[in-house]
DNA sequence: CAATTGTTGATTGGATACAATCGCCAGGCG
DNA sequence: CGCCTGGCGATTGTATCCAATCAACAATTG
């Protein structure tokens, strides 16, 4: 009943940024679709801090018009990983140091929370399911797999909170300091640590104690803060020399 | 600067729920003017939770198009004070019991983690400034005022400690709640009990007290969240009888 | 008589066209 | 020679128009 070709004309970028990619067709809107599709390639890195995002751009980028983007722009603004200024247009947002602290404030406040109230409520099967994911994050080595193995281990204990709100806060944090925690060299030089603080953190879930798993959420805030910040600021002095801003929207050079 | 030929229809409407409100000027761009309007409008609970939010009626109401509304509505969308639903329309978001506590489970996290580490920093035109607004609290009787000063007392915290995303969470969160505390007889009712706690904060506060802020916020924590559940409760159970979702837009009778 | 299905109306999502604003650069002036 | 100002191009913001989807109602059939 749908065989509407309607305009045909999506462009096929071909030498693009986003590799000529293209959005999904699961949901039920395309400005959902083009988030979908912008938000991954963000915090995947495909988009480098600081680059502007031209509604035109995007536009022919994705094959649709700019109505959708912007929905999309917004969308993305509310999340905190663009920065839109009015008749300016977007940018890819950067990372400050003081963000840095402020993401893992709220991180790690908020699964200390989870962890009180959703640890009593960890039934056998999520633990099954949590030691599955544990398991993985000893065999994995790549960053980007690894990290979001970690996502869903962490996010597994906000689920079982049953605070979908909270899951939500803590997701659009660490979709915002993701880019900077799996660069190669970084991870290669600190998983092990996270291995084996992810596996306290199991530990004590499977033992339903409350008490172990806050401290070893606490644990993780205290090293990891202090090593990504590290990390963040060489990052940052090392990308004072390609000055940022100069293409309006042609990248040239990626992050890294 | 701005003598506007342009279409010159605003429609003006009279017997809108919104009371013919007009938006400001201030912002950048239309769609801003819009969300703060609709905003202070749901958040003072003069749009009913449930309420739908027609796309067409709101570009009559405001006189602009449906393009900056639907901005808008997206916008509210993200903070969570409407729910749109593809192809469905927007409504006023509901407030359930479980989202209730969640939503007093990240303020008070967040508050504390900032009152950790906001309240070293803190000026003494900071404290200043606090004592003013809480000799207020003592005065004011009428409840949005009341409820702002106490939002702005609390958001002091916040500003001090520097960290700006922490703030918007929480106000969001705040936001979500407001309506229903604001209700006159729940007001007066807690009213006394409240100005204790936030005094109790406040000198805290002003010996540069850590732990006893973070205590008194403990307090209210436990007994404001206990208060207001059990008037949520009532307020759903009251909320049965008019069915929602029988007009489309037409508001007909509002909250009280 | 009830359930299902086709139809119709309305409302939202998307595309295109137009207006307003911003940034940049050239030209003039102190 | 440096600074300011005014025009121009580009990009964003807004309005209007068209298509797709949903919900309600009615007619038909078991």
């Amino acid at each position: 009943m749908n065989a509407r070709p309607k305009r045909e004309s999506p462009v096929e970028a071909e030498d693009a940024p986003l590799g000529g990619m293209l959005i999904g067709k699961d949901a039920r809107t395309l400005g959902a679709n083009v988030t979908t599709a912008l938000r991954s390639a963000i915090v995947q890195g495909k988009l480098a801090p600081g680059q502007p995002l031209g509604q035109e751009y995007l536009a022919r980028m994705f094959g649709v018009s700019r109505v959708p983007i912007r929905e999309s722009l917004n969308q993305l603004a509310a999340e905190g990983l663009i920065e839109v200024e009015p008749h300016k247009g977007a940018i890819v947002a950067r990372l400050s140091l003081e963000e840095l602290d402020e993401f893992y404030g709220i991180i790690w406040s908020l699964e200390t929370l989870a962890v009180r109230v959703g640890v009593p409520l960890l039934t056998d099967a999520d633990i099954t399911a949590m030691k599955a994911v544990v398991d993985q994050l000893d065999v994995v080595d790549d960053a980007v797999q690894w990290y979001q193995l970690s996502v869903s281990f962490h996010r597994m204990i906000l689920i079982a909170a049953r605070w979908p709100r909270c899951l939500r806060i803590v997701d659009e944090c660490r979709k915002n300091i993701g880019r900077y925690i799996t660069e190669p060299q970084f991870f290669a030089e600190h998983v092990k640590q996270w291995r084996q603080r992810n596996r306290a953190l199991f530990r004590a879930c499977s033992r339903r104690d409350v008490e172990g798993a806050v401290k070893a959420l606490d644990v993780m805030r205290r090293f990891s803060t202090a090593q990504i910040r590290e990390h963040l600021k060489e990052s940052l002095e090392a990308s004072r020399a390609p000055a940022p801003g100069a293409a309006p929207w042609r990248p040239g050079g990626k992050a890294g």
